[in-house]
DNA sequence: GGCTGCATAATTTGATCATATTTTTGAGAG
DNA sequence: CTCTCAAAAATATGATCAAATTATGCAGCC
């Protein structure tokens, strides 16, 4: 498994090694190869990506503070499993913070913020055709993330990343078996809502992006 | 500074250096000397804590991502220093997840549940006649979590608290310095909502200690 | 005779520390 | 005011120790 979390060989001048080592994991969680219930061992990635064990050890703690990695009781490291109970949870917590989020963008995105997105949009639908399935989760990550961005509340942003973060792995198991050719793209809508600056509508919206995602991950358990 | 910060010179069996350290930490950061805009280096740490370097090092990287630190770019650490926009969206995320967080929790809360709390909000009310800041902090944190753990939601709950990290030094300063006599106590319409089951009191009981509380701290800027 | 169960040994992995290296800071000279 | 250099602090490595898992082997039972 994991063979596809890239190792930097050299670093590109003032980037700590844990840094790095953070980076890289926190991809492999998000779109790499990272299974729930998979084992993460710090011998492993000290192996794997060429690095001491002090970075890697740090790594680890970091990802794990923020829900991406799950410590066992027995001095072991997993990817989650979520259980349907954590995916109501999970549910409600985005249905707090991003509908949020997405109004405050609403009303503060300017033509760029706008174009930008749009732009993201549009290599998500590309990888949609193409069955890139993780393309798609890249460009739909880059598209969650660049909106949030817009909203200008860095604290409720981060908390919604660590979310990200919770459920990536096992929405990426959903997408390679499932495929994502049939969802609902309410990121159209979105982009409509910013245009007209439209708070209540980017929240309608948002809503039903998470209520979909969070459906999909649901039906797989 | 800091100097409250408890050393323990033995591992209690068991519970990681790591672990303990952090601990000491967290405990530092909601109830102890450690204020806003305070340097926290790893030296300082060893040195007065005792430890070695790795444990310090994996604590203050969770406390960090946790949004307890903060990582300058220049390889230093702080206690963050919260602007008026981090307490309006400090605010703002707290009202999207502890009302959610108290609705669910009068939806379930036993008879046992409301008479711990009852308890603590007792002990509560003495540390305010007897001026104890340290006390009062304890209790109210103490309050507000026992709270979210009953409402059965550990991911919406441990977002709550990377928050109460994130303004506890704040919080601390201000009651340092103006008190806590004079603060309308919503905690008895929360044991009040929760014994009638009433989540709609609930969440207005809520709404006003954040905002309360949030007020406060921007107050103080 | 083969299979199950448990005790024990071997190996893997985690935790911690001491130390070497690099970077930043800040003082002092020009 | 700027540049240089020394002290302090952070980064990172590898070694060492401890703990847990896995493998092994022996006895007893079917």
């Amino acid at each position: 498994m994991m063979t596809e979390i890239a190792a930097e060989p050299r670093s590109p001048a003032g980037v700590p090694a844990h840094e790095q080592v953070y980076r890289a994991l926190r991809e492999a969680v998000l779109f790499g190869t990272l299974a729930p219930g998979e084992p993460v061992t710090i011998q492993g990635l000290v192996d794997r990506l060429g690095a001491g064990m002090t970075p890697v050890r740090e790594a680890i703690r970091r990802l794990t503070a923020e829900g991406a990695l799950q410590a066992l009781g027995n001095r072991r490291i997993q990817v989650p499993i979520l259980t349907t109970a954590d995916v109501e949870d999970l549910c409600e917590a985005r249905l707090a913070l991003e509908p949020r989020l997405a109004a405050r963008a609403a009303e503060r995105a300017t033509a760029q913020d706008v174009a930008r997105l749009t732009a993201i949009d549009g290599l998500l639908d590309r990888a949609i055709l193409l069955w890139d399935t993780e393309g798609y989760l890249r460009q739909n990550h880059l598209f969650h993330s660049g909106l949030n961005d817009i909203a200008q509340a860095p604290i409720m942003k981060a908390l919604t990343e660590t979310l990200w973060l919770r459920f990536g792995p096992s929405l990426r198991v959903v997408c390679a078996r499932t495929g994502t050719q049939e969802l609902h793209d309410c990121h159209k809508d979105l982009i409509r809502a910013m245009t007209a600056r439209d708070g209540e509508q980017a929240v309608r919206a948002i809503e039903a992006d998470v209520r979909q995602g969070m459906e999909m991950i649901r039906g797989s358990l």
